[in-house]
RNA sequence: GGCGGAGUAGCUCAGUUGGUUAGAGCAGCGGAAUCAUAAUCCGCGUGUCGGGGGUUCAAGUCCCUCCUCCGCUACCA
């Protein structure tokens, strides 16, 4: 038995995720979790919404809620998705625990001991009018280049140059407007990232068997202009984690708190001391999975997340680890993830162009999504959503091969044999070619999984049920019925045994019809097929089972035109 | 601009360290079967592997160059 720590990249609390945001993180960890769990071995499954930072108070602002109350509001909404989408979090924590607080700003106070945090002092623009300073991008002026009039403080988004929000003319706050800007000196904390470039560049180095997505956007912030740039830790708001030096005061940084990047993957160990504390237990309890020296030495530690917060977990994160001489456990391998596009362009949270979760599970099971989503989960490059290519899908790979593979065969028993399992007979030739070819599938699929090649398992597992409806068509217990009952009853058994074997394997890409597959078989028993022909007769003759309602209903066309033209548009 | 990813059959994609006639699923065409959600199974591919040049006995796979799409570019997270 091995030990797995998997964190999911946490999502930002200022609103529902659409269907790309799922895909790039939580989906795909919640798939490897549940392997790893259905193979026997110890899994801690971390997610966590991050809550702090300029967007969501200005969400909060903007709902008319105090920032504490939306985010709670929030967390609620976004757990009760997941729990939805079948997303296995042993525990999905908040950003703004105490547990975050006190451990964020225990890190804060080991990086200071070791001389690798920096007091700058800087000017920044600060806004009367929303009495709070702006970042760059919530500045719009005009270009000085272009003369484009919303051109963001940190980048024009017409000429793509890139600007000082000092540089724009007639500066107003993108939050409310006012023109009633002024720069202003402040203090930050800023992380020596650049002290510990060589240790992260030769653990980046170390890590041959990663994602070329994954190093290839380590090594360019490595290396890129002067390389690894300090970054700034701490910011001017009144949400966050209080500016500490371990539980001492931290002089000079009274009212500020730490940058939303730097609080929130400490989030992850900190959602892990949530759950223990939440259920009484010592502090050893999470500890075993994050101190190497106190039992995490066996851990491998898998994260997942888009492309996009990359840099933080190869470099921010492992300097803030590293930095801060203890031994906390290191990420051991990075998932990363291209983006899912949404027919033809973005999904777009602000335009509400695309589906988003809420809404995905409104019109449809939550197994239809994770099979499509995960068996096109933008691995190598982009991919693309589209209504089309969805129907099509789900359709035949769920309803086609394996949910109509469920209904012959029951049905088909109950016809000939009743709602029992048939006994008698022994197995031919073909059925050991059965086995062989399934087990030499099985042992492919699980390389997959191992390995986290989602989409190359997915075409594995349909390959797995393909291999039921081949066995039936040339079996054919239809006509074996009629010549030889003793034989059809043999090939029956068989194939109400493969359902249980293909609900096993199948549950972590499609949980819930797993669920109502061996429901209908009346068993429990969701061991793995280490011995596929042990497998096959877990349900013996005798056993008595249910014909299960229809397992996928088909995507109609009309469906698909309707959701086609409901999602195109701004999200009502 | 810089860096990175991608460009392979109508569609979505596989193609280790260069090596027999470039593969899979879907769609399409033909057939079998009739247990089943008209669901299944079998058979059928003459593709400029984005363009051009080069290295090699041999390149989708290496080098150079050009084109197209996408992402990142450090105070959004």
């Amino acid at each position: 038995m091995t030990r797995h720590l998997i964190t999911s990249a946490i999502p930002y609390i200022n609103g529902i995720k659409h269907l790309g945001n799922l895909v790039g993180s939580q989906l795909p960890a919640d798939l490897f979790a549940r392997y790893q769990r259905a193979r026997g071995n110890e899994v801690m499954f971390i997610c966590a919404t991050d809550e702090h930072g300029t967007p969501a108070e200005l969400a909060a602002a903007k709902a008319g809620q105090p920032v504490e109350v939306f985010c709670a509001e929030m967390h609620a909404v976004q757990a009760d998705i997941a729990r939805g989408f079948g997303l296995s979090f042993d525990h999905f924590g908040r950003s703004s625990s105490p547990q975050n607080h006190a451990l964020t700003q225990h890190f804060a106070g080991k990086l200071a001991e070791n001389g690798l945090i920096a007091e700058v002092s800087e000017r920044q623009v600060y806004s009367n009018a929303d009495g709070r300073f702006l970042p760059d991008r919530y500045i719009e002026g005009t270009c000085p280049n272009c003369g484009y009039d919303k051109a963001r403080g940190d980048q024009c988004e017409n000429c793509t140059k890139q600007l000082d929000p000092t540089d724009l003319i007639d500066p107003r706050s993108a939050i409310s407007g006012s023109t009633d800007l002024e720069v202003r000196e402040t203090r930050h904390l800023y992380l020596r990232q650049s002290a510990l470039k060589d240790q992260l560049a030769a653990w980046i180095d170390s890590k041959t068997d990663w994602p070329i997505l994954t190093t290839s956007i380590a090594r360019k912030w490595l290396n890129d202009g002067e390389g690894l740039q300090d970054r700034g830790i701490t910011r001017d708001l009144d949400w966050g984690v209080p500016v500490r030096k371990g539980d001492q005061p931290w002089p000079g940084m009274e009212g500020k708190v730490f940058y939303v990047w730097f609080d929130a993957p400490i989030e992850y160990i900190a959602a892990t001391k949530e759950l223990t504390d939440a259920s009484g237990q010592p502090d050893a309890a999470w500890r075993r999975w994050w101190r190497t020296d106190e039992g995490a030495g066996d851990v491998t530690y898998t994260q997942f997340m888009g492309k996009d917060n990359v840099p933080f977990h190869t470099l921010s994160f492992p300097a803030t680890i590293i930095g801060s001489g203890e031994p906390w456990k290191l990420v051991d391998y990075i998932k990363s993830f291209n983006y899912l596009n949404y027919d033809g362009g973005q999904f777009s949270t602000s335009q509400g162009r695309g589906v988003f979760m809420d809404q995905a599970l409104s019109i449809l099971p939550a197994d239809y999504w994770r099979w499509w989503l995960l068996s096109h989960a933008p691995e190598s490059s982009d991919s693309e959503f589209t209504w089309e290519n969805f129907q099509a899908s789900v359709n035949k790979d769920l309803a086609d091969v394996l949910g109509n593979f469920v209904s012959r065969i029951t049905k088909f028993c109950r016809a000939k044999f009743g709602e029992t399992i048939p006994e008698g007979g022994a197995y031919g030739p073909e059925e050991t070619a059965l086995i062989e070819a399934l087990a030499t599938r099985i042992r492919t699929y699980e390389t997959h999984m191992d390995a986290i090649e989602v989409r190359k398992a997915a075409a594995e597992l349909r390959a797995i049920w393909v291999l039921g409806n081949e066995y039936l068509q040339s079996a054919a217990p239809w006509s074996t019925f009629k010549t030889d009952p003793v034989k059809a009853a043999m090939q029956v058994r068989l194939g109400l045994n493969l359902i249980r074997l293909y609900a096993v394997l199948s549950a972590p890409f499609i949980p819930f019809a797993a669920d109502a597959m061996l429901a209908a078989m009346r068993t429990d028993d969701r061991s793995w097929p280490d011995d596929v022909t042990a497998a096959l007769s877990a349900l013996p003759a005798g056993h008595g089972f249910d014909v299960p309602e229809v397992l996928f209903a088909k995507i109609t066309d009309e469906a698909r035109a309707d959701w086609q033209d409901r999602f195109k548009g701004v999200r009502s």
